[in-house]
DNA sequence: GCCAACGTTGGC
DNA sequence: GCCAACGTTGGC
């Protein structure tokens, strides 16, 4: 089991549209290292610290889970998608996605400034300047530390 | 394969 | 809205 960190700028998608869809397709994701993790090392069952970004405060609003193995983003097939790209087609898929479903809201979002500031999470990606990745990996630690400031008990 | 130009991300 | 950081593109 491993442990995760997706951001999502809530104005686009939120934890609150999650929690309303119970779960969702991550589409749209076109990097390749972001790709990657998707597609080689996210399992099902793998926990997600769900990141709002550019919002106020930026930070940590809950937790979600990954639902199933990647699988070919579909949004780049779709002329008519803000996320098409001509490279990949269903033969030859080069953008792939996963989904994942709902599980808590924290009390309040865990802010970037908090996690930047605690000593616990010494060396989190997230708080590296200029890092803008979209999908992270996490340790498990730093991952219960933050569910813990959240008031979520995980496991 | 180098690297400058360009585009995007995302904190502030 | 600004701009630093950094990924991608494309000329050579």
């Amino acid at each position: 089991m491993q442990f995760w960190l997706m951001k999502s700028e809530p104005t686009v998608y939120s934890l609150a549209d999650l929690e309303r869809d119970g779960r969702t397709a991550w589409e749209g994701v076109r990097n390749y290292q972001a790709r990657n993790f998707m597609r080689d090392s996210m399992q099902p069952g793998d926990l997600v610290l769900f990141y709002h970004s550019n919002a106020e405060p930026s930070g940590a609003a809950g937790i979600a889970r990954v639902a199933c193995r990647a699988y070919p983003d579909h949004a780049a097939f779709d002329e008519k998608s803000g996320y098409y790209d001509q490279r990949s087609s269903p033969e030859k898929p080069l953008w792939f996605m996963i989904d994942v479903e709902f599980v808590a809201h924290f009390a309040s979002v865990i802010a970037l400034e908090t996690i930047k500031g605690d000593p616990a999470l010494e060396g989190i990606m997230v708080a590296r300047r200029g890092m803008r990745l979209s999908i992270q990996p996490l340790s498990e630690e730093h991952f219960r530390h933050i569910c813990k400031l959240g008031g979520v008990a995980v496991g």
